[in-house]
RNA sequence: GGGCGGUUAGCUCAGCUGGGAGAGCACCUGCCUUACAAGCAGGGGGUCGCAGGUUCGAGCCCUGCACCGCCCACCA
């Protein structure tokens, strides 16, 4: 109970929120340990770049995840948010070094260990600024419980993920072609690229035969590479060239003759239909050259530069101009023609991607893969929507062999030692000898781990894995998880198998992927478009509850453009919630709660709260949030506001202690329903009203009570809106009457004129003649389900009654 | 080249297994009714992308087409 503090007019959240923020987690509601007792609830909340900013993505994340996690807070659940943040590999090293250069320094410059610590002292003063970030999205995160992928603990976890799958045969090193940055020099794997259109040209050149006159012309958009040509493809089909398989030719600027082989992964419709084999260079070559025992000689260096004899240190560029030259001076240039085609481009800092060939460390897939697919198959875990569900399965299946090593500098080193002799130890912590001859001399492998390797172990490295903990045997297996789609191959599915590979249990039941929420104009958001929606910036402007209500009318199936108008609908709700409490609180001091409600519209809205908190729960229960959010709206403006509370709203002011009671009571039934998606608001209003023993946050959400009287108030609002068109007041008596009078306010109303009798005749006229028309359709009758045509004869009998009303 | 999603009011989007076209915003009209003008009441506005088909009945199901978006892919 709070005397003496008013209600302003208009709900203002500025302050409000920042102080409920900081009241809930000073005074331990967002903490979740252990209980026997109680059944836990657990979503482990995706862990942000260290070095993030709240996104608009992340925005939704939260909010659907809070929602849920305080809905099941609220239920009784023992509910654990998992807080925490991610080192992010490459972005990080990414952002460190720009700051690098700003100072006028590099990471080469530094050194590794120098450059190491550099990441962490920048991580102390900036990273981890996103979970203050997540505490003003309002998220009740246990942000004791905050983990960093770098942490010790962490650090083991990763150790022994990596030892456990070495042990089983599963992680092996070879040398294959990569996506190599050749700015970060490291390898990417395919999902850390990203794909564009670029102008270039396509360059037809001869390869003369070596025996004889002719030659293959073969078109070519990376002519640099020619020096480490081995072979030339042709499909084995393709008559024009069947007479040369089997033959040589030479290859230009080399001089090198090479043999031509066939080949079905040749396309005989691009180009020339032949193709020249660079092994080192090409992922497609790659593949044929060593289904063919082809060698496989570089002629381009990490750095991106040229190393063929003659072309040594030349850019990729230069050494193409020299070869072109070369070839026209012997005629040997057929054509140069412009050529625009997709080109892979590293996505922290876009740097032209080199297919290289590499040492690197592998994962295989074959066996890590085949029991996530049947927990997916059989929906022990169940992504959200159905069509991401499929995506997820296919994605699996199809799965390749995981690179999991990076030649940068900020990760987690791969606990694999090389001694002298080059024999290879694979353990937990640093080994004193060598495993196989003994050898004191060790030198770590300077690769690091590929940073979804550590956060594969989220769900239960933080929970203590690998020790046994009591947090891991009572938080594990946990529920929720709620992510954008392009992580659910990088991420969801890697948490799924390391979780079923580990503990042999599946991590969370329920993956939620939302929709992606683009910019106003349909782009997507970005900041270097421009097009990028802060969400701080809205929550500074609209307040964290309007900016959750917003993000969570989005649909979840199909991507939704940015609107500010779903935002100051949350806006609208709460200042309207503040005021249906002003109402409320303002007539009500101390009034003890009635027994039992005796008027029609007192029964009528507690059974409308019921029937929409099991709406609500089951639209939650199947994540369709912006239904939820829909059914709390209207219940909210039209049953409890417009109807409700203009019904009663004058024995409140007369002092009549029950309906004041029940208003109360109604109140508090409201808010416990919007809490979860408006937590502030309703808390704030909370604190208003009559004290109870606990606060929202961990209230319990009611139990439905009776629904029998829901439609009960149907008819007055038939009537109500026909009189509002006509003018004519219909004969009512009892509690219809008072309430339309109370509501309808009939004497008030200004008169109207006939024409609107008239019109509201004619449209009711209408309506029968369609309805007695569709009963009289014997077909109708027959064949549509009983209960359509049911419902098809009580409207017939409410436009009649209606008719009547307005005197026919 | 494959896969997925979309096309409904001026805008952003709902429309569950086929049964009287909806919401919010915007617009127009009337109301400062002692909770809220960020409010209340009423209203205008839609060949549901196009063309066929199934059905008593299609926004919804089937076929074809067009356009938009996303993801995947080794056409050099």
């Amino acid at each position: 109970m709070s005397e003496g503090r008013s209600m302003e007019p208009r709900y203002d959240p500025h302050g409000v929120e920042e102080r409920w923020q900081q009241t809930w987690e000073a005074e331990g509601l967002y903490n979740a340990d252990p209980d026997p007792s109680r059944t836990p609830y657990v979503d482990a909340h995706p862990p942000p770049n260290v070095t993030g900013e709240l996104h608009t993505g992340h925005a939704l994340q939260l909010a659907i995840g809070d929602t849920v996690i305080r809905l099941k807070r609220m239920q009784g659940f023992n509910a654990l948010f998992q807080p925490g943040y991610d080192h992010a590999g490459i972005s990080t090293q990414n952002v460190v070094e720009k700051a690098l250069v700003a100072e006028g320094t590099s990471r080469v410059e530094l050194g590794r260990e120098a450059f190491e610590q550099r990441v962490w002292a920048w991580l102390e003063e900036y990273g981890g600024k996103i979970l203050s970030q997540f505490r003003r999205m309002g998220a009740s995160l246990d942000y004791r419980r905050t983990r960093f992928t770098m942490d010790d603990d962490y650090v083991r976890a990763v150790m022994r993920f990596f030892v456990h799958l070495y042990e089983r045969g599963w992680i092996y090193r070879a040398n294959r072609i990569i996506n190599w940055c050749p700015h970060h020099e490291t390898s990417l794997s395919d999902l850390e690229l990203e794909h564009e259109d670029v102008d270039d040209s396509l360059s037809t050149i001869r390869y003369p035969l070596a025996h004889g006159d002719g030659y293959i012309p073969i078109a070519t958009v990376r002519p640099a590479t020619i020096p480490a040509d081995v072979a030339v493809a042709v499909h084995p089909d393709d008559p024009r060239y069947a007479e040369y398989v089997g033959r040589e030719v030479i290859v230009p600027w080399t001089e090198n003759r090479v043999p031509v082989i066939a080949d079905e992964r040749v396309e005989r419709d691009f180009g020339t239909g032949a193709l020249k084999i660079t092994p080192a260079h090409d992922p497609t070559d790659f593949e044929i050259g060593r289904d063919h025992g082809l060698p496989e000689p570089s002629c381009i260096g990490p750095d991106g530069l040229v190393t063929a004899a003659g072309l040594e240190g030349l850019t990729q560029k230069e050494a193409e101009q020299k070869i072109l030259d070369w070839c026209k001076e012997r005629d040997l240039l057929e054509k140069r023609e412009h050529y625009r085609h997709s080109v892979a481009f590293c996505e922290r800092c876009h740097s032209r991607i080199e297919p290289l060939i590499s040492l690197q460390w592998w994962c295989s897939m074959e066996e890590l893969k085949k029991r996530p697919l049947e927990a997916l198959r059989s929906r022990e875990v169940r992504y959200h929507p159905e069509s991401q569900h499929r995506f997820a399965i296919d994605s699996l299946e199809h799965a390749p062999d995981w690179n999991i090593s990076r030649q940068i500098w900020w990760g987690h080193q791969l606990p694999v030692w090389y001694c002298p002799d080059g024999h290879v130890t694979v353990a937990e912590t640093e080994p004193a000898a060598c495993a196989e001859c003994g050898s004191s001399e060790l030198e770590r492998e300077t690769d690091v781990l590929d940073t979804w390797f550590s956060s594969a172990l989220w769900p239960f490295a933080t929970l203590g894995w690998p020790d046994e903990t009591e947090d891991l045997a009572y938080f594990y297996p946990g529920h929720l998880q709620t992510t954008a789609r392009e992580i659910i191959r990088l991420w969801e599915n890697r948490m799924i198998f390391s979780g079923l590979e580990l503990l042999g249990e599946i991590p969370f039941t329920d993956v939620i992927i939302h929709s992606t929420v683009l910019a106003p104009d349909g782009r997507r958001m970005s900041k270097s478009l421009g097009t990028g929606i802060d969400p701080l910036e809205l929550i500074e402007r609209y307040g964290t509850d309007a900016t959750r209500y917003g993000l969570m009318k989005n649909s979840l199936t199909q991507d939704v453009r940015f609107s500010y108008s779903a935002i100051e609908e949350g806006g609208k709700l709460a200042n309207k919630l503040w005021n249906a409490a002003r109402l409320i609180v303002t007539s009500c001091e101390g009034a003890a709660p009635a027994a039992k409600p005796s008027s029609l519209e007192e029964r009528w809205i507690l059974a409308r709260l019921s029937q929409t908190q099991r709406r609500v729960e089951s639209l939650i229960d199947e994540f369709d949030f912006a239904h939820a959010m829909d059914e709390l709206y209207h219940l909210t403006f039209d049953d409890f506001c417009d109807w409700y509370l203009e019904a009663v709203k004058g024995r409140l002011y007369d002092g009549d202690a029950d309906v004041r009671a029940t208003a109360t009571f109604a109140l508090e039934w409201l808010l416990e329903l919007l809490h979860p998606a408006l937590p502030h608001v309703t808390e704030e209003i909370w604190s208003h009203l009559p004290a109870r023993a606990s606060r929202l946050i961990v209230a319990p959400w009611p139990e439905a009570g009776d629904e029998a009287e829901a439609d009960a108030l149907a008819r007055v609002q038939e009537y109500a809106q026909v009189f509002r068109r006509s003018g004519v007041v219909p004969q009512l008596d009892g509690d219809e009457k008072r309430i339309f009078d109370a509501v309808v306010k009939p004497d008030r109303a200004p008169q109207r004129e006939n024409g609107n009798v008239e019109a509201e005749r004619e449209r009711l006229r209408g309506e029968v003649e369609r309805a007695e028309k569709m009963l009289a359709n014997e077909r109708f009758v027959a064949n549509a389900p009983g209960e359509v045509v049911a419902a098809e004869r009580e409207k017939l009998e409410r436009y009649r009654r209606e008719l009547d009303a307005l005197g026919r």
